[in-house]
DNA sequence: ACCATGAATGTAATCGATTACATCGTGTAT
DNA sequence: ATACACGATGTAATCGATTACATTCATGGT
C-alpha cells in the first residue's frame, strides 16, 4: 500500500482544513449527504439537515471553492480590464461592476492593463484557463481586435470600446453624437476657433470624438485648423496642462477648447491658468465623462456626462446573461450622455 | 461498470478542454512525465521534452489552474480589501500592490467594503476557504480588530490601517507627527484659529490625527475650540464642502482649516468659494495625501504627502515575504510623510 | 401478503492536476 | 559476469468537492 502523501501548501493544522469528509464522519452520514444539505437542492430528512448543520458548526467547516469550482468549471470570479484603475472614470464604471456581480454572487478580479497587448493577453488567460467565467474588456478596441479573433468563443463583453465587426456584447455611448454636442455647445457660445485635445486614437471614443468634433464643425461651415487638433499620449493633468500651453503658444491660438477627458481639461484649467489665459472670459474649456471632481473645481467644469455607473452596471449584465445562455444573440447597447453647463465654457 | 458522467459546466467542444492526460496520450508518453515537463523541475530527456511541447502546441493545451491549485493548495491571487476603490488615495495604493504583485506571478482580487463589517468578512472567507493565498487589508483598524481575533492565522498584512495591538504585519505612517506637522505649518503662518475636518473615527489614523491636532494646538498653547472640531461621514467631497460651510456660519469662525484628506480639502475649497471666501486670504487650507488632482487645482493645495505607491509595494512585498516564511517575525513599519506647502495655505 | 413506488441516503467515479514510489534500462565498479 | 547505482519514465494515490447510479426501507395499492 502506498502511504498518504503530505499536502505541500496546508502544512499548519488550524482550523479551515476540515473537508466535507471530516464532517459527514462527524454527523454519522455521507459526503453526499453533507453535499447535498450544503447546497441545499436534493431532498434530505430536516433531521439529517440538522446533524449536518451541527457537525459544520462543531468543526468550523468552510468549503474549499477549488474542489468545487474544478468539479462544476466555474470559478465565480469576473474578470475586469481596464487602462488604468487610477483613473476615476474607470474606477467608477468598476464600482458598477462591482455591485451587480456582487448581487450574484460573483466577484470581480480587476485588472491594470496599462492598455498594454502583452498584459491583457495574459489576463486573458485566467479566462482560457478557467480560472475566471467571464471578462469584461474596457481597453482600446484596437487591441481587443486582435484577441477577438483568438477569443471569440470565449465568454466576454466590451465595455466603452468595442469594434462593432466583432460578433461580441458591448455597452458604450454613441460618442460621435455626444462630441458634436459638445462642439455646438462651443458654437452656440459664439465661439469659432476651437481646438480639440484628442486621445490615443487606438481608442474607438478618441476617433468617434473627432469625428464628432469634425462634424459639428462643417455643418457650421467652419473649416478644420489642423494646428488645433492635438493628440496627446495619457489621460492625465500634465498632459492636458501641456497642450493647452502648447495651443495657447500658437500664433493664432483658440478661443475654446474641447478635451475628450475631464481628467485633460482639467490640466487645461491649470495650463492656461500657468499662461495668464482666464477661464471662460479668454478661453472657454468643455470636457468630457463628468466625473465627481469636475462639479468641484473652480470653474466648474462644463461637460458630457457618461453614465459609468450604469455602464458598468449594464456590461456585467450583460456578460451574466451570456454566462446563462451561452447561444444567445448578441446586442449592442448604447447608453444616454447628457450635455452638463457649469462655469467653464 | 459506472458509465461516465459528462462534465456539468463545459459543454462546447473548443479548445481549452485539453487535459494533461491529452497531452499525455498525443505524446506517448505518461502525465506525470508531461507535469515534469511542464513544471520544469524534475530530469526529462530533452528527446521526450521536445515531444511533450510539440503535443502542447498541436494541442492549444493550456494548464487547468483549478485543479493544479487544488493540489499545490495555492490559488496565486492576493486578495486587496479597500473602503472605497473610486478614491484616488486608495486607487493608487492598490497600483503599487498590483505591479509587486504581478512581477511576483500573481493576481490582485480587489473588493471594496465599503468599510462594511459583514461584506469584509465574505470577503475574509475567500482567505479561508484558500481561493486566495493572502491578504491585504486596508480597511478601519477597527473593523480589523474584530478579524483579527478570529484570523490571526490567516496570511495577510495591514496597510494604512492597523492595530498595534494585533499581530499582524502592518505598513502605515505617523499619522499623528503628520497632523501635528500640518497643523504647525499653519501656526507658522500666524494662523490662531485652527479647525478640523476630521473623518470617521473608525479609522486610526483619523483618531492619531485628531491626536497630532490637539498636540500641535496644545504646545503653541492655544485652547481647543469643540465647535472648530467637526466629524464627517465620508470623503467626499460633499461632505467637505458642507463641513466648510458650517464652520463658516459659526459666530467666530476660523482663519484656517485642517482636513484629513485631499478630497475633502477640495470639498472644503468649493463650500469656502460658494460662501464667498477667499483662499488662502481669508482661510488657510490644508489637506492631506497629496493625490494628484492637489497639485492641479485652484488655488493648488498645500498637503501632506503620503507615499501611496510605496505604501502599497510595502504591503505586497510584507506579504508575500509572510507567506515565504509564514513562522517569520512581524515587521511593522513607518514610511515617511512630507510636507507640501503650495498655494491653499 | 406481495410488489411497485418513491423518499432518503450511500457508494464511488470524476474533475485535472502533482508527486511519492515503483519500475526499467544502462553504464560502471568489483 | 554480477551487482549496484542512477537516470528516465510510468503507476496510481491524492487534493475536496459534485453527482450519477445503487441501495435501503417504509408505504400504499391491489
Amino acid at each position: 500500500m502506498v502511504r498518504l502523501m503530505p499536502r505541500p501548501g496546508a502544512a499548519s493544522a488550524e482550523a479551515g482544513n476540515v473537508s466535507i469528509a471530516a464532517v459527514a464522519r462527524q454527523a454519522g452520514v455521507s459526503v453526499a449527504t453533507v453535499s447535498r444539505v450544503l447546497n441545499g437542492q436534493a431532498v434530505v430528512k430536516a433531521e439529517t439537515r440538522d446533524k449536518v448543520m451541527a457537525a459544520v458548526e462543531v468543526l468550523g467547516y468552510r468549503m474549499n471553492h477549488l474542489a468545487r469550482n474544478l468539479r462544476t468549471a466555474a470559478s465565480r470570479l469576473l474578470l475586469t480590464m481596464v487602462p488604468d484603475v487610477g483613473n476615476p472614470f474607470y474606477a467608477e464604471i468598476v464600482r458598477g461592476i462591482d455591485s451587480v456581480a456582487r448581487q450574484h454572487g460573483y466577484f470581480v478580479l480587476l485588472c491594470d492593463t496599462g492598455a498594454d497587448p502583452g498584459r491583457e493577453r495574459s489576463y486573458f488567460d485566467l479566462l482560457r484557463t478557467r480560472r475566471a467565467d467571464g471578462a469584461i474588456c474596457l481597453d482600446p478596441d484596437t487591441v481587443q481586435h486582435a484577441l477577438a479573433e483568438e477569443s471569440a468563443s470565449l465568454p466576454w463583453v466590451a465595455c466603452c470600446e468595442f469594434d462593432p465587426a466583432v460578433p461580441v456584447p458591448y455597452v458604450g455611448i454613441d460618442n460621435r453624437a455626444a462630441a458634436a454636442e459638445a462642439v455646438n455647445h462651443l458654437l452656440a457660445q459664439g465661439h469659432r476657433d476651437i481646438a480639440l485635445i484628442n486621445s490615443d486614437e487606438r481608442f474607438l471614443y478618441a476617433r468617434q470624438r473627432r469625428q464628432g468634433y469634425r462634424d459639428a464643425l462643417a455643418d457650421a461651415g467652419l473649416r478644420l485648423h489642423p494646428e488645433w487638433q492635438l493628440t496627446v499620449q495619457s489621460l492625465d493633468f500634465a498632459a492636458g496642462a501641456a497642450a493647452a500651453a502648447q495651443l495657447m503658444a500658437l500664433p493664432e491660438p483658440p478661443t475654446a477648447i474641447f478635451a475628450v477627458s475631464d481628467t485633460l481639461a482639467i490640466g487645461v484649467l491649470r495650463g492656461l491658468r500657468d499662461v495668464g489665459r482666464r477661464v471662460p472670459d479668454d478661453v472657454a474649456v468643455i470636457g468630457f465623462d463628468d466625473i465627481a471632481i469636475a462639479a468641484q473645481i473652480d470653474p466648474p467644469l462644463t461637460t458630457i456626462l457618461q453614465p459609468m455607473r450604469e455602464l458598468g452596471e449594464t456590461a456585467a449584465r450583460l456578460l451574466l446573461q451570456r454566462l446563462a445562455e451561452p447561444g444567445a444573440v448578441v446586442p449592442g447597447m448604447l447608453l444616454p450622455h447628457r450635455l452638463i453647463r457649469r462655469a467653464s465654457g
